[in-house]
DNA sequence: GTGAGATTAGAACAAATGTTCTAACACATT
DNA sequence: AATGTGTTAGAACATTTGTTCTAATCTCAC
């Protein structure tokens, strides 16, 4: 809090938040009224008026239940972001025995934000399983965070569709020519080639997530 | 799309569901009429009864402007989340130089959310620098948050404030009666012990996070 | 072709919600 | 004590927003 605010101020700008941190709906002035014990709209209305004048809100003119924080109680910026739903596919590097992406129809997803995803097309989450990533610090229960893409480059984290093996993995992919090499991120197990043609690229690691504290989307 | 929707009903979902992860107000009737390109609220109204009826948005009864989505134009569950923004304090394992952590006053924040922060107190995020932590499989680049809090457990990966160098860092805590040993997650590293009165834990990390991508909040 | 039901359209209406107005009260200054 | 300013309170009012109503048009079955 800081000292310029009063305490119906920093009570405001904190349910606003709460609000908009929950996806849920902007107060109404009357909400407002009821959520800082006061007895009249017209209080609000005036918390309100200062504030925009301020600069800790802003709201849309002409438009009922549009405000919205510009500063947080605590006098520092605001900044919106986009939510962004990653269905969580399975398991990796293995398991996951799909030739083709779509039409899946998860079950699951994880929320998570634009801030570590700034482009949401076409992403997907797995759970890493063993430890045939370790040696690229991605560890057993770790979720990656992959998108749907048919190219890779040189040392891209991917996940590949085997042709002949009829399943999928993730590894990290290099070409020689028409010849794909497929490492795995473990010392202990051996790089594999295939032709060119039995590999298709489904898509590329762009997020690693690890709790320690509990298990992510379990 | 499911088969069971026609198109201005998807269309109207996909509105809603665009509003609702950009953080923005839930579109009114008349929004919702110009966004669907129909020429009267009363067929805005019918679909809004009609999606209602068969689960796939609510609202509050007698509040304007609250309408919110149960399940996407892709007939999958829509799970609210809430946004938890995280002040970025600095770099880790050391160069974070403050004693405590009160009053420190951010200038970024980095937003996650419910689904890999589910308790959202006391959180902060450094951002890994160097390879000091590379044997807890966390690397240069990444962030790591942490929890505020002044005890550790055997094994936690945790800030410490070191009272005689003056200085924070990140290692692996152990107790040994009133010893604290704090090992740096790096083999080439040596572990070091300190009398527990000159360590001070400031917070545990709870969660890291890799883009493979793009730098993460820069 | 005819009739019934669904869809579309727009106006009228009702209710939610923000704004303005009036008045009382509290506090500081002269 | 009187005056001026700010705060509080609630009613009246204005505007936004959802609901209902009416009518025309379209679609489909018989």
């Amino acid at each position: 809090m800081t000292p310029s605010l009063s305490v119906p101020e920093t009570k405001l700008l904190d349910t606003l938040q709460r609000r908009l941190d929950a996806q849920a709906p902007s107060p109404t002035f009357e909400e407002l009224r009821v959520a800082l014990r006061l007895t009249s709209k017209n209080q609000v209305s005036q918390l309100v008026a200062g504030l925009e004048q301020r600069g800790y809100i802003a709201r849309a003119a002409g438009r009922k239940r549009t405000l919205t924080l510009l500063r947080g109680s605590d006098g520092r910026p605001y900044h919106l972001t986009r939510v962004v739903h990653v269905p969580l596919l399975g398991l990796a590097p293995a398991s996951f025995g799909q030739d083709t992406l779509d039409g899946f129809a998860p079950d699951e997803y994880l929320a998570l934000t634009q801030d570590l995803v700034p482009d949401e097309t076409g992403l997907y989450a797995l759970r890493v399983s063993g430890d045939s990533l370790s040696d690229a610090h991605i560890n057993d229960g770790d979720l990656v965070v992959l998108r749907q893409q048919q190219e890779a480059s040189d040392g891209d984290l991917v996940q590949v569709w085997l042709r002949r093996e009829d399943a999928a993995t993730v590894k990290r992919y290099f070409r020689q020519g028409k010849i794909i090499w497929l490492h795995p991120e473990n010392r202990a197990l051996k790089p594999r080639c295939y032709p060119e043609e039995d590999v298709r690229v489904q898509g590329k690691v762009v997020l690693v997530l690890r709790s320690l504290e509990r298990a992510l989307a379990a």
